[in-house]
Formats: structure tokens, C-alpha cells, sequence
DNA sequence: GTTTTTGCAAAGTATTTGCAAATGG
DNA sequence: CCATTTGCAAATACTTTGCAAAAAC
């Protein structure tokens, strides 16, 4: 019943983590197994993949699926806002306004997409019957 | 210069569109093609994919990219507002409200992402200078 | 007739997973 | 030591693409 929470050290996690937070522009899995490539020569992409998802999971780092292309990943995990360019691909952060009243921003803003996620009303009475 | 359209008639893309216009469960490309399957028996896939793409492209249907999963299709390209369930990842649509109220509904909301796109500024000058 | 669209298969991306060795506690 | 994490490679999931035949106009 109770959750199993492993969580033991380990080198590259922190480093990941670490690349994410501080780096501006949204890594996808293969920016940041690049970049950990110099200090882990030996890294595989099944590691990368594994921490991103691991660290996604527990809220220490934001995924962002974008149409046509890899899965992004923000290191703030509170601003939910991005702005992503068609044409050049690269997500800026946006200042979070509200959803009718499209932000100021220097861009050239096409369409938005908003998705909410949780658990839907059916799941949750399920949830209640067992 | 002008722009070549060249659209010409065919069976499989109405009824492609006809499905995603009338079915409400943001169906994805299988979930097209298995529906298509009974009235053309030998479509492909392909087929799919390259109608969901041209649909798309000409704001037809509109692409909802979720995480975990192959993009969705949407029939009502005004509408861009969805919750998604994690627990069954069926996607419903949400009456569009200010984001910083959450919509009032029965599902239990956890996450929301906000994605704008267009051209960014960048792109904008680099077109300006062309 | 010419161009677009299709079906098929193969290729291309993105991501996950099985497993034995390495590492952390 | 035992459980977790790694690197590697193979597998899977999703999507695009080349090509010859069929369909549209």
C-alpha cells in the first residue's frame, strides 16, 4: 500500500537536472545527451530517457509535447506559458496571462493550445468503487 | 509565386473528415484508419497520416500533440481547449475560460499547459531582411 | 493525358525496455 | 550485500516517404 520511493544518487540525474534548470531553451532528450556527453563520455540516450521521465515524474522538471518534434523539457516547473516558433522550432517562455487576452509579446502569435490533465470524472468514481 | 493548390477529390479524405468531424472522441490516426477500414477495406495508413496532414495544414481539423501518445484530431478547429484523463487518456473538450480561473468541471484537474505558436520575433526580422 | 492520390512497403524519428555490469547506501 | 542505476542493444511506437498503379479532372 505504501509507495515505494527509491531515489538513490547518481551522478548523471544530477546533471541532468542541473543542465535543465539552468539552460534557456527547453531541451529536448538528445540536446541534453549531447551536452552530458562531455562529462560522461559513456552516457546512453536509455539513461537520458530514463532520468527525464523519472525527474517528469516527480515534478522536478516540466515536459512539453510540441507538434513535430521530440518531447521538450523546462526546468521551471511553474510557468506553464510557451510560445513556439513554427518556423525556427525554438519554445520561448511566455508571461502567464489569462487565455482571452493573448499576452503582449514581440511575437507573432498564430494559434495557442491549451490542455488540461488530471483524472476525468469516470475514472474517479471508478477510483471510488474499489 | 502564387501558391500551387491543387485539391482534388477523394473518397478516403471526405470520409476521413466526414469521421473526425461527426465522432467527439479526438480520434487518432489508428483509430481513423480501423474506422475506415469497413468502407475501404484495402486503405492504408499512409493514406491516413497523409490526409491528416493535408486536413490539418488547410485548418480543416486542428492536431491536438498530447504527451504519452500519437496525436489526436480534432473536428472543431475553433475550440482549443481539452482536458485529458492520464489515468484512461480519453480527451474532452473544456468550455474555453480564463486560465488563471480553472473551468468549472466534473474531472479533477492536476496540470494545464498553454502553447502558443506562430513567428517569433526573430524569424520576423530574418523575413523582413529577405 | 497529366497530375494527384492511393496502397504498399521500407525508412525514419522518438522513446522504451531487457539484461548484465557497475554503483550507492 | 541488496536494490537501484547504468550502458548497450534490441524492440517498440509513431509518422513519413518512394514508387508504381489507380483515380480525378
Amino acid at each position: 500500500m505504501t509507495e515505494k520511493r527509491a531515489f538513490r544518487y547518481s551522478a548523471q540525474r544530477e546533471r541532468i537536472l542541473e543542465y535543465i534548470k539552468k539552460s534557456c531553451n527547453h531541451p529536448d532528450a538528445d540536446m541534453v545527451y549531447r551536452q552530458l556527453r562531455s562529462e560522461f563520455p559513456a552516457i546512453s540516450l536509455g539513461t537520458v530517457y530514463r532520468n527525464l521521465q523519472m525527474l517528469t515524474e516527480n515534478s522536478l522538471i516540466k515536459r512539453i509535447s510540441v507538434a513535430d518534434g521530440p518531447d521538450r523539457f523546462d526546468g521551471d516547473t511553474e510557468g506553464h506559458t510557451h510560445f513556439q516558433c513554427c518556423k525556427c522550432g525554438k519554445i520561448y517562455d511566455v508571461n502567464e496571462t489569462a487565455v482571452m487576452e493573448y499576452p503582449k509579446t514581440e511575437h507573432r502569435i498564430v494559434s495557442h493550445s491549451i490542455i488540461y490533465s488530471g483524472i476525468c470524472s469516470k475514472c474517479l468514481t471508478e477510483e471510488g468503487n474499489q
